[in-house]
DNA sequence: AAAATAAACGCAGTATACTGACCATATCGG
DNA sequence: CCGATATGGTCAGTATACTGCGTTTATTTT
């Protein structure tokens, strides 16, 4: 006890002489983003609860339907994430028969992915609830701020896009 | 074969029919924040690199070194995240030796949490790393553009604070 | 005081998101 | 043509971040 009870203010010194009064928390542009993430993360699902589809589920879904038979590299990167975390998604949404994948002919390394009937079906009928989630997450700002905020966030992401195993490279 | 082609048919078509000239991904701010989000974690660790701390448990240890001895459902409202999370990230930094938890004499339903010499001892030693990786991250804005985004990022978080079991309340 | 409710924690399960290692297939230089 | 290199995919491992459920302990209500 009365060694805890030691070793508990000598950190607590060590803390308050060596990280007393700097750049709290929530002053961190990084910790604001994460929370705003998490944010829309939890008003996505609120939107879409009844389709049981993630953010990152429905994003991958929008590109199938754009672009068929993207392979998993060049859908990566249109998302913005990393090629084992799209296999993953991949994998639970052909379980759920949302999405087909088949290997290429031309190049036997390569796999296809495709929306089936079912999923473009699902994609469609989601675009609304999206769509509301996203206008929640702004709604705080006047249309001006809208504009400006976006602007901010595409400088920010194209700026520093190189980082990280995902870089992002929309078509 | 015949079958798959004119599934993958029918199921282009729906989707250019449903789906069509709708909201790009990159024009939707779930999906910007989402790659920022990314992009600073990327950011942090590559500045913390030598540390082996993310940013999530980089923020556990500030807390802690401000309010030694916080229970795990109070930190969990200081960082924004949920309290099974907390406990995941405490028991991670515990088995490292840089935090310590025990019980509460009072309630013997709360666990607290400390700071250990060597815990306060990384935290300060971080510091510099960590800004750093902030100021990377709003490095391509300029100083009154970082204002207003710094403004507008906190005036979102504030006004959907309520949404997800991780709700926001800096002390 | 007993019953109902609430709070704090834990556990199991799921999804995102990476790193590092490995294997199979393509491509390119000599 | 063949060895080196590059590319696409997978797997194992780790960390964040939840939901839902159950257990223990406090508090509040009857």
């Amino acid at each position: 006890m009365a060694k805890h009870r030691s070793e508990t203010t000598r950190a607590s010194l060590i803390a308050s002489r060596e990280n007393g009064d700097r750049l709290p928390l929530w002053s961190r542009p990084g910790y604001l983003i994460r929370r705003l993430h998490q944010i829309h993360h939890a008003l996505f699902l609120d939107e879409c609860r009844t389709f049981r589809i993630t953010p990152v589920q429905y994003g991958l879904l929008t590109v199938l339907s754009t672009r068929p038979g993207i392979d998993q590299v060049t859908l990566a990167a249109e998302l913005g994430i990393d090629r084992t975390n799209v296999a993953d998604v991949l994998a639970r949404l052909a379980a759920r028969g949302l999405v087909r994948r088949a290997s290429a002919e031309r190049d036997k390394r390569v796999k296809l992915a495709f929306l089936t009937v079912e999923g473009a079906r699902l994609t469609g009928k989601m675009y609304e609830a999206m769509h509301r989630s996203q206008e929640r997450l702004i709604a705080p700002l006047s249309p001006a701020e809208r504009r400006k905020f976006m602007a901010m966030l595409t400088r920010l992401v194209e700026a520093s896009n190189q980082h990280g195993r995902a870089l992002l490279r929309p078509s």
